[in-house]
DNA sequence: CTTAATTTGTCCGACTGACGGACAAATTGT
DNA sequence: ACAATTTGTCCGTCAGTCGGACAAATTAAG
């Protein structure tokens, strides 16, 4: 009981932001006198400590400020995609402490080399905390890919050609080995799961109870958050969007079906309808965003076959994601990836044909937003996820010899 | 918190059977003198009574069993359909207590004469309870619309021609004029949603966690289970799968849209597909249970048509399910309404096709089941969800006077 | 048949933790 | 300067669970 209204006070601090102990308690049902001494406890833990004064409010003493403390403990982020590695750490006030990106060709290495260069930057997100007097209390994977998230192991990633790689064991007997131990738990988890995670804490719609992130990449994933609660499914396989049948006896997909939604608005689907298989904006050795800017840049003068192809793949954007607005009744829909980058040119045909296939009047009242978290939106998450252990349990944050 | 371990100790002996005070305190963890004390608290309050002594097990004093009793308590569930209204009263230990369905060709009547009958039947359900010492704590409708429960308001059944009409305001004023009051609370819900909770809490697949529902009749429905709880949406306009877009250039839908899902496995679709026009199965008139037992009949005799029909829908309904297996990863898949009158037949054609559509290996380890709650699962979970209130705060049953 | 062993259900004291009120401290308004 | 107000802490009270003691009811063993 204790246990949850600790629990109860930090969440209510992060969500509400810093504020006197009257008014948590008033805010939150609990006694004043319970409140002091549920902040008490935190304090001792390194969770929270005493702000400024409020002063000039209004008639009566003015109340100390109760804020979380940042410094005290860390959660990390890490994500494997198709091209690069990608570290972060948060603080429990979502601050970022720490943050690096390393291009590496995943696809053409064996997974045992992709895990020593993840144990290379998770060493110095290490180091980083340590020397920023940061705790970490948590670590999570975010890979795209079918994740078994109880044992650690992803089954499937057709992306990265993986199959069956125990990514958990792995990163942690490296990470034993150079440090001695791991003193927190680590997860993995899809990395589209993790964005919507991202998305629905920190993002643009943050606190958004029902809401689906879409990201465009190479393939195209789907991370569902209901009714604040992220959907996993029995197996934890849920979000597999990217091939939905959506048009019988089109195109050959990568996953050697045809007609799948990804073919239809996956990157290589915009490419091959926007330029010739010679233009630089579809050679996959150039940086992704700066190719998408090339694409934004020739929309923006007016070319006209970027146009059109803009116009049809928000179309067929639309067509899918009327599907997920009537089978989720989302109130927002988060599109991330390269469908953010283009999203100025891809949601007006988008909108229109969503409207006209949604059953629910007025689209079922759901919003289209762009993602403002970019493509750190999956790390964001990781890391987040990572600092809920503290949030749901502020006792496994370990009590503090006084000063 | 007396009142969640209230909660839970019911819940415990609803869940797991009748069993002693001592095996509740080690299955739930809480203290032997803790359950006794809370026992007696369910005693008096009418939901639990002690039953037989549990003779001839091992060593030592028998145990006291304690159980539910169904007397004390019942939930009522209503049925508004296209063509028949039904009634449905359950006690706390899910048995029926009271059933009726009456025949009603709702489309063809007005929303306020379609209440007037339902307040009929709902007076034959009360009567029954008074009759057997049942109180009821609460009613549900289920109505295939897309409805706001909160207010309890339909706003839109394209099926049953209504528009934003105030079902519960109307007949719980219908209710109070018959009998002077209401004492409890009545809410609407979607009609799959509620059969998804049905077949949740009593079906063959009663406590999967993970299961989607699909209804087939005139309309295709779906109602989701995620985690066990029922998937509403921001706006409680979730399951919506009839309209899925599958076949661009395909059949006009009574939507207006073409190549709904709908077109494609709708009981029109396989009326279409399976006989002629003229054809007495396709007379809207005749009982839909026997027209299909007919066409069973042509199935079981061989006939080329109608296999072929069936083959194709069964194809058609796993085009679908993929989808939805993509989606939300359930464990089971549930068929009601005509596709489990039809299921032997439409199983194998629409696992074939699932089996080859879903991306994770095994088609997600989901299973097909037939429902076994027929065209009363509706009904069975409305009663169900109204007697949630009690098993979720067991205080809101009065202390009866001793005997 | 007697006795030991075991399990059940109840009673009672102890303890945890929230609540309510009293009180001093710090500020604003008159 | 003084009243009014609000904050944070202290302390007694109270609800409710836990742990142990104990009688009751049964089986197994001698």
């Amino acid at each position: 009981m204790r246990r949850s209204n600790l629990a109860l006070v930090l969440r209510h601090l992060r969500d509400a932001g810093p504020r006197s102990r009257a008014r948590i308690s008033v805010e939150t049902g609990l006694n004043r006198g319970t409140v002091s001494s549920l902040v008490a406890e935190l304090i001792e833990r390194g969770l929270v400590r005493d702000g400024d004064v409020q002063r000039g409010g209004s008639v009566g003493r003015p109340g100390q400020t109760v804020e979380l403390d940042g410094r005290g403990i860390g959660g990390i982020g890490v994500e494997i995609n198709v091209d690069y590695v990608a570290a972060l750490v948060l603080d429990l006030t979502d601050t970022v402490v720490f943050e690096e990106r390393v291009a590496l060709d995943v696809q053409a290495r064996p997974p045992e080399a992709v895990l020593d260069a993840v144990t290379d930057l998770t060493a110095r997100a290490f180091a980083e905390c340590a020397g920023a007097g940061v705790t970490p209390a948590g670590m999570t994977l975010a890979i795209p890919a079918l994740v078994d998230t109880d044992s650690g192991v992803v089954a499937f990633a057709p992306n990265l050609h993986w199959t069956k790689v125990a990514v958990v064991a792995g990163l942690v007997a490296r990470l034993t080995r150079r440090l001695g131990g791991v003193p927190f738990p680590v997860r993995v988890d899809n990395d589209a799961n993790l964005a919507a995670l991202g998305e629905f804490a920190m993002g643009g719609e943050a606190g958004t109870a029902d809401l689906v992130y879409l990201t465009g990449e190479t393939g195209v994933g789907g991370g569902v958050m209901v009714d604040g609660r992220l959907l996993r499914g029995a197996e934890g396989f849920s979000g597999e969007i990217g091939h939905m049948p959506l048009n019988p006896g089109g195109n050959l997909c990568g996953c050697g079906r045809r007609g799948c939604w990804e073919t239809m608005v996956g990157l290589a689907a915009l490419l091959r309808l926007a330029a010739t298989p010679d233009d630089p904006v579809c050679d996959p050795s150039l940086d992704l965003e700066q190719r998408l800017a090339v694409i934004r840049g020739r929309a923006q003068a007016g070319d006209p076959r970027t146009l059109d192809a803009l116009d049809l793949v928000g179309t067929a954007l639309g067509l899918g994601a009327s599907i997920l607005i009537n089978v989720f009744n989302p109130r927002v829909l988060v599109l991330g990836g390269y469908f953010a980058s283009l999203g100025e040119y891809l949601l007006e045909p988008m909108l229109g044909e969503m409207r006209g296939r949604v059953v629910a009047p007025d689209a079922g009242a759901c919003r289209v937003a762009l993602s403002t978290l970019g493509f750190a939106a999956a790390s964001r998450g990781g890391a987040h996820v990572a600092l809920e252990a503290v949030l749901d349990d502020p006792t496994v944050a370990a009590v503090r010899h006084r000063a």
